[in-house]
DNA sequence: ATCCCGAGGG
DNA sequence: CCCTCTGGAT
């Protein structure tokens, strides 16, 4: 069945955004369901960079979750201490580990129900999982995908649930991942907040906005 | 000073 | 819906 918000799907500016960031899928592809766990938690109110400069000597210390679930606090916290809030996230990375041992064989759950009752994980972070490491159809709603989506006419809600609903039904699933990475990708290289970088963005012939969002 | 690829809790 | 938690980049 044909939706006919279908046909509102902005194909064209999806496969310029593809051309123009070519590797913001594959960004987080390499790593081991484990792996993109700690660092999708890792990553809250902070930069891929930070996390990346971490999770080599964390994962070289806790390689599996058996290691994480026995750890330290204190240990985890300054492993993982440039990356912010790190006392919460410690405590959620053990709790993770521990909850996968306990429940889940040690394993990654590859549902959002079950991924979402683990500590530290939201939607965003399940949905990340599931998408990037299982490729289950996910749409990932972060503070990006929520202001770009804003700014291109594809929704008007506020609630990131509810955009995700949007989005979804907007989308064929198979772009759902896709499109998520590639609307955090375009956000945080121009369409910033609150000003994006209009003069120098690759898709500004392509926006539905041009313009009309105060920038520079 | 102000802002980050969030989640939990009041 | 609000607040808090954190360091680092700009």
């Amino acid at each position: 069945m044909k939706s006919p918000a279908l046909t509102r799907a902005p194909t064209t500016l999806l496969d310029r955004l593809a051309e123009v960031y070519p590797a913001a899928e594959c960004s987080l592809a390499h790593r081991s369901p484990f792996e993109l766990l700690i660092a999708t938690i890792l990553s809250a109110q902070c930069t891929d960079r930070r996390v990346n400069l971490v999770t080599p000597s964390l994962f070289t210390r806790y390689p599996d979750t058996a290691n994480l679930s026995q750890a330290e606090l204190s240990e985890v916290e300054e492993l993982i201490r440039s990356t912010g809030f790190y006392h919460a996230k410690a405590r959620h990375l053990i709790g993770c580990a521990q909850g996968l041992m306990q429940h889940h064989h040690g394993k990654v759950p590859a549902t959002l129900r079950e991924l979402i009752s683990l500590p530290g994980v939201g939607r965003k972070t399940a949905n990340v999982i599931l998408g990037t490491a299982f490729q289950i159809p996910a749409m990932v709603v972060d503070t990006h995908v929520s202001r770009l989506a804003q700014r291109f006419g594809w929704t008007t809600a506020r609630d990131p649930d509810r955009i995700e609903t949007e989005l979804a039904e907007l989308l064929p699933r198979r772009y759902w991942i896709t499109t998520s990475h590639l609307l955090i990708a375009h956000g945080r290289a121009f369409c910033k907040a609150p000003t994006p970088d209009c003069s120098t963005c690759p898709i500004f012939a392509l926006c539905p906005r041009q313009g009309v969002t105060k920038s520079r």
